[in-house]
RNA sequence: GGAGGGGUGGCCGAGCGGUCAAAGGCAGCAGACUGUAAAUCUGCCGACGUACGUCUACGUUGGUUCGAAUCCAACCCCCUCCA
């Protein structure tokens, strides 16, 4: 590969952001030589974000802090059609109220990445409603629907796949690939966007952009793809026992999202403080070189990273002690999970099983009876074996008992 | 519209009159080993009752039968081929 000039690709090359560029040296060219425009599509299906977007997010705050300027467009249109890409059944289609709170849902995690506002290169946040909502028919097919060769269309994978397997797909769904390059032209007419990133997923969607871009208008618009992130044990990346891991804290505590980081695989640890992380390079080289328990350090240091831009320091630091407390010094920390019983069920006592229920530890109470029969509840670090004893007042230690499923789930129970 | 195939637990997928809460796999949870890792091994894995049990579940509704995920009918949805 020639040496990349510009700050931006070279950064984000370097870091493993990088699957496909259209043209990387063109592209190259372009972003040494000013300032320019990119953009990256979500869709709105959810209040917030997970981590599987983080990358996305990451390229974005990436591009800002090169000096160019970063648009988020929000799929407020294209989202009550359904990407068909990577899936084999329809999208359920949201209603325009959910549409629009989860895009302010979505803002909220935005804004603790990007800088938002009315500056050369700060970050703009677009709605694709605001065009496809206008859009007419006819005069959409005749200008635009004449460059999109339907033979052409059915080689793309997110069709090409469904068919194959047999799925059905509906021609709303057909159309995305449309919408979604008539988004980047659009983009391109009014803020002079000039490059598209996403998921390697998105490589399809994106040419088509580039391509309708050429053709209607014979402007020079580049794409860009990271790499699918799955974990070294081949799992995709960003989903727990729990569910996804998301961005926001009111979806996912701080202290989770840094135990989520945590445990990530040893393996991965190199990759994921060079794409999740602004640490230097030189300096996670170190981290990444440590072996054994050691690299458990490396582990903290990528939560602590990893926490301090989607939380902030404080909520890290906060997150970091209660770990240290919990899993070093097997003390307590206020930082649990809590739960509050009234006075006087607790003074009752409660059985264990129904307690570890209630504290969420459980999704229900056979679960919790097969839990605490298997051996994996404590009350105050003591392992339980009868799963009806009762547990109440007696047990409280400074006003609190601590219950725990396995080693790393932890609640603490308060009166009330 | 016609012919054929199909709809099973979070997913994949067997079962095709009782012994079916339904094989097997994946995912998940817990235990052992470790380093809050991975791999491996063990146990659990619909709900409710501590076991025997009860309830809910095999697209929907109704039927046959002592008994149905399994047979029949109608309906809904999907796939393939034909028109």
């Amino acid at each position: 590969m020639t040496t990349l000039r510009s700050d931006f690709l070279r950064i984000v090359t370097e870091r493993g952001f990088m699957h496909q560029c259209t043209d990387l040296e063109r592209l190259d060219e372009q972003l040494a030589s000013g300032r320019r425009t990119a953009y990256i599509g979500f869709d709105c299906t959810a209040d917030s974000l997970h981590v599987g977007s983080l990358i996305q997010i990451m390229l974005l705050r990436w591009l800002q802090k090169t000096g160019h300027k970063p648009i988020v467009l929000m799929g407020g249109g294209t989202t009550r059609i359904g990407d068909p890409t990577g899936r084999d059944e329809a999208r359920k289609m949201l209603s325009d109220e959910d549409i629009a709170r989860n895009m302010a849902g979505i803002q909220q995690v935005f804004a603790k990445f990007l800088t938002f506002g009315k500056g050369e290169i700060d970050a703009e946040m677009v709605n694709n409603a605001d065009w496809l909502d206008r859009i007419n028919y006819i005069a959409f097919l005749r200008d635009f629907g004449r460059h999109f060769s339907v033979n052409r269309m059915l080689t793309f994978d997110s069709v090409k796949l469904r068919l194959e397997r047999e799925q059905p797909m509906s021609f709303l769904e057909f159309n995305y690939m449309i919408l979604q390059a008539y988004d980047f032209l659009v983009l391109n007419r009014s803020h002079d966007c000039m490059l598209q990133m996403g998921g390697s997923d998105q490589w399809g969607n994106i040419i088509n952009g580039v391509e309708l871009g050429r053709r209607v208008d014979q402007v020079d618009l580049f794409g860009l793809t990271s790499p699918l992130i799955t974990t070294a044990s081949g799992a995709k990346m960003g989903k727990t026992g729990q569910g996804a891991v998301w961005l926001n804290a009111e979806r996912l505590s701080p202290y989770d999202y840094w135990q989520f980081w945590r445990n990530t695989e040893d393996a991965d640890v190199g990759r994921f403080l060079r794409l999740f992380t602004e640490l230097p390079l030189n300096e996670i080289a170190k981290l990444e070189a440590l072996q054994g328990a050691e690299i458990n350090d490396a582990k903290k240091v990528l939560a602590f990273e990893a926490t301090r831009l989607a939380h902030g320091t404080e909520a890290a630091e906060e997150a970091a002690e209660t770990a240290k407390r919990v899993f070093e010094q097997g003390s307590l920390s206020d930082n649990l999970p809590t739960i509050e019983i009234p006075q006087d069920e607790l003074a009752a006592g409660i059985p264990a099983f129904a307690l570890f229920a209630r504290a969420g530890l459980a999704a229900s109470n056979g679960e919790a009876r097969r839990l605490i029969k298997g051996g994996g509840a404590r009350v105050n670090d003591a392992a339980l074996s009868d799963e009806n004893q009762p547990v109440g007042a007696g047990d409280l230690r400074d006003g609190v008992i601590k219950l725990s499923a396995g080693k790393k789930r932890h609640v603490l129970v308060k009166a009330s």
